[in-house]
DNA sequence: ACTTTGTATGCGCATATACGCATATACTTG
DNA sequence: CAAGTATATGCGTATATGCGCATACAAAGT
């Protein structure tokens, strides 16, 4: 994207769409309670407090976006990481809002 | 985020917040817009095709989050990309989407 | 086949937000 | 101070999406 040639409308709109999926908090609980490794439905409702329906469509979406692989056994679904770029993403979100913040308290601090 | 402490809840509620920020395909042309350099609100409507109104919303979405910085001068106000990290963010998520893809059409290719 | 356990999904509601339109504000110039 | 240009914003509407609730589906055991 940067200093290449300028992406597609349906390029964006999937760039944006990746950037959707990972802007809700509770997705954003999930991914990080599968950041040690596979976990089951039941262990990640656990693990969240959310309400099973919830986090099952949540993890639909995370799969359905290729973030999240699933895998059945039995009567257990494990989910797992499957886009090791999660990882970079979240690394460079948070640092850049701990710069900000730490810019902003800052300003108080003098 | 990865092997650290899961982080609070309004932690991630900011990082969600970010995410969100860079879900939306007008903002990331605004963005693609601005990677060689500052440029006017003028400049910007015409180069992304967007009303006036509308691209004038979505800077300011993205001021808000710290994601661009603002400069008026006379009559016209610039914008300019000012946080560095949005640069990896897009390449990265860029990169991510081409290997999937590619693996989805290696799908069909055989 | 029935029951139990684990997971997915249809439905309705509430909320968020992108867009177009019109208008207001900021600044410059005559 | 009036007019013109550049940018911002209030408002209404359409659409998207997260959540709770109930229920459907899948797999295993009895």
């Amino acid at each position: 994207m940067a200093r290449k040639a300028p992406l597609s409308d349906e390029a964006l709109e999937l760039v944006a769409r990746r950037f959707a999926v990972l802007s809700e908090p509770m997705r954003l609980r999930l991914i990080q309670a599968l950041f040690e490794g596979e976990r089951s439905v039941g262990d990640l409702v656990a693990a969240t407090g959310g309400t099973q329906g919830n986090v099952s469509r949540h993890l639909q979406t995370l799969t359905q976006a290729h973030v999240l692989a699933r895998r059945r056994e039995g009567l257990q679904v494990f989910y797992s990481i499957a886009d090791p770029s999660i990882f970079r993403l979240c690394e460079l979100v948070c640092g850049s809002l701990e710069k900000s913040l730490t810019r902003q308290a800052d300003v108080f601090a003098g």
